[in-house]
DNA sequence: TCCATCTTGGACTGCCTAGTCCAAGATAGT
DNA sequence: ACTATCTTGGACTAGGCAGTCCAAGATGGA
């Protein structure tokens, strides 16, 4: 049977993420991580002790692979408008995938954990909060009142967390909300388009 | 035990509504609704049939008793920015109510459901659908372009999820956002605060 | 070669689930 | 008062769950 191990931590977790990102945390058994892994379950929970464990490692994997890459921009010191343009550009082709309707691995975890699993609700301020910043440090740069930028940005925030949500049910809507999101961001460059 | 029922339908609704509303429908157990209603579960599965049945019954309700009054306003032929503006403020309000961590029973059970019930889907669908076409009809009277009314119904239907997605972990961040969406709606009533 | 150490498969436990079923009993019409 | 009809409590079924455990076996060092 054994010896050494015959996987890494990294090869598990990257395949448990596949899981809960198309199954969610409660519609994921162990079975179901034991199917995508090959592993039994023995390895799996001398690997990571709990079910829980495999989704907290999940989900931090998923943050620096899918995550990460696309609020950089944002908090990246020269960021504008066109980043935050760009943000809602880039999910709207994104969104045109087959595989788009799992929605957001991250933002799925805390709709279904928020208010049931407390030990969880850090990590969704945590998230929201930096999306947050994220967008007021793209807006902050720009031709506006200060105000506005962060009305603007907790506007963003919301509709970031909204069309992820409605990607799970209606794909073609999320991704044409994206498009309006990004047009309505570009108006924003110039002091309003329609004086004079 | 019995000989005529002990309850009617809407009662046994009513109590399951808020069940499903603090728990979930996953999360709900018929031992939960035996409990809140103080039904057994011959009398529960006579009135319904299956837990399914409940739930659809509960969200119908929760639609016509909490979501119909607050989106009606949107609705109506009169409707402007001011309406669109008030919705926002109303949840602000709402979002200090001790119990307002369990978000919007329809919203969550859109997050819940969303691509692991395809039954659930049209009821998502189309509820998202009403939702763009009450801020639609509200920004479509005001003084604004039509393209940009479209692209702004698109962005409040996303922030209404947003932040009732919010509220479950961080209901001060999600007033927060309500008041800022308030303000940012407001200043779409007159042509651009910031043009002399 | 031998042995201590680690991994592995899979059986198992205990618990929780939705849904079924039936006997006990209450009711209403006659 | 009798009886057909409906409701009710609660035991029961069948299945799914996370997590435990151990014997079988592979490995690497001495």
């Amino acid at each position: 049977m054994s010896g050494k191990r015959s996987f890494t931590d990294a090869e598990l977790v990257v395949a448990a993420k596949q899981v809960f990102w198309d199954r969610g945390y409660e519609g994921t058994a162990i079975d179901d991580l034991q199917a995508a892994t090959g592993l039994s379950r023995s390895s799996l929970y001398l690997a990571f002790g709990t079910k829980r464990a495999v989704f907290d490692a999940a989900v931090a994997e998923y943050v620096s692979s899918f995550v990460d890459p696309r609020i950089s921009p944002l908090e990246a010191p020269g960021a504008g408008v066109r980043e935050a343009a760009a943000f809602f550009r880039e999910f709207a082709s994104y969104y045109r995938r087959a595989d788009a309707d799992r929605g957001c691995l991250l933002i799925n975890a805390m709709a279904e954990l928020a208010g049931r699993d407390p030990s969880f609700s850090p990590v969704s301020v945590a998230y929201h909060d930096r999306l947050r910043g994220a967008f007021a440090n793209a807006l902050g740069n720009a031709a506006m009142d200060s105000k506005q930028a962060g009305r603007r940005s907790a506007m963003l925030t919301a509709s970031t967390l909204g069309v992820w949500i409605t990607v799970r049910f209606d794909p073609a809507a999320a991704a044409t909300t994206c498009r309006a999101l990004e047009r309505e961001i570009l108006s924003w460059e110039t002091p309003a388009p329609h004086c004079s």
